[in-house]
DNA sequence: CTCGGTCCTGAGAACGCGCTGAGGACGCCG
DNA sequence: CGGCGTCCTCAGCGCGTTCTCAGGACCGAG
């Protein structure tokens, strides 16, 4: 699962950054408001933390222009309470779920599971391909039915290459979602971690298309 | 979509090769400033991403040159931010949009898609020439709808070829482009390469032009 | 027909990618 | 503290891929 986190505050951009990894998902993290829209184009993210203050650019007009330009991300935006804004502004332009500062770390946990449960409406929630069956929001990998126990980031590895079967996806593009790696890392973790997502799904369910990267199986 | 990657490290190029080529693009690599600069002037490239850091030439010297030519190829250069030179005058010399190491490679897919929207509209990904059919994102080549198993290297040159079918390509030009040989090598490869894909196609698919070089049957 | 050059192809060597098992670092829980 | 599970690093190995080479086929010119 990609989020990405869209504040411009140093410090409670890292604790959520940190807090958030260590959940399992892959976090970005833009600083500003114009840097934010632009990865949110780009990004193919799950969904993203909005906060309203943001240098260049505001939350509140970049989930605008953001739905005026038919992307359904999941936004989950975070203010200050001291009135300038208020709630209705925030779901009135179009964000899915609003969290006023100070907040619960544990509050924003929970509301972004149940964004990411309803997902971009078009988008199915649960991943099926062949026999194969992930379900992100319960974090349930079956195969034939049968309920297959994976780690983090075997699932996290296994969810990325769900969204896009068939496609062949390259290791460097597997480092950058899976891992959030620099380009700089050795590529060989993923074969270690595809080779343990082959001992748990089958052989040739993942394929190797050498030189290039995996393909998972159609 | 054609790329050209100017980069002398060699990880750095071969990771940014493969991961773009698994996007779909067709990227060459030149290793030094001036086989850059002499590649973006011949190339009919789409973009060129450029590292500052060169051996021969510096990356803004290349920008800056290729620009007094009027060459208004859009370029997205690479730096380390270690404050030598600094962002504005990556900018400051021509280049459209710029990047500090170390960086993440979806930012980096997005800044280029980005770069690249500016300019000409996407080719249809998939490449069609009689009943043969190359698809570079899925990494597939059918010929009659029958699947056809390519290395890397069998690839890249099918590759080359699909995207002018008819021409005459000179094997100096394959050499150049498939395998980013120098002058030096035996062009004898091309033929060796040549011989397997005729092997895996069919005969009559390549057709030899002798003393000059290979065409593919439309 | 002969000759020179170009191209083709099979054999095999060299290389390097990707796979794997071993094991260390780390955090968590009893 | 010790045991456990996860994550990651590393080195060795196997094998597919890539490339070199030499001999012969083919082609065009004279």
């Amino acid at each position: 699962m990609r989020l990405l986190v869209v504040e411009d505050e140093a410090r409670l951009a890292a604790a959520l950054q940190r807090g958030l990894e260590a959940e399992g998902f892959a976090v970005d993290v833009a600083r500003t408001g114009p840097a934010g829209l632009d990865a949110a184009r780009h990004g193919e993210y799950d969904a993203m933390i909005l906060d309203v203050m943001l240098p260049g650019l505001s939350g509140y007009e970049l989930v605008r222009q953001l739905r005026a330009e038919q992307h359904w991300l999941p936004v989950l935006m975070l203010s200050a309470k001291d009135g300038e804004y208020d709630q209705a502004d925030g779901l009135d332009c179009g964000a899915d779920d609003y969290l006023t500062k100070p907040f619960s770390y544990v509050v924003l946990l929970a509301r972004l599971r149940a964004l990411l449960r309803r997902g971009a409406p078009e988008r199915p929630t649960v991943l099926e391909v062949g026999d194969l069956r992930l379900d992100p929001a319960r974090r349930r990998v079956t195969r034939a039915d049968a309920e297959v126990t994976l780690t983090a980031r075997e699932f996290a590895l296994l969810n990325y290459l769900m969204r896009r079967p068939g496609q062949v996806i390259s290791k460097i593009e597997l480092l950058d979602h899976v891992w959030n790696a620099s380009l700089e890392t050795a590529p060989n973790i993923v074969e270690v971690y595809v080779g343990y997502l082959r001992r748990k799904l089958g052989r040739d369910r993942l394929e190797t298309v050498r030189g290039v990267g995996y393909r998972l199986a159609m």
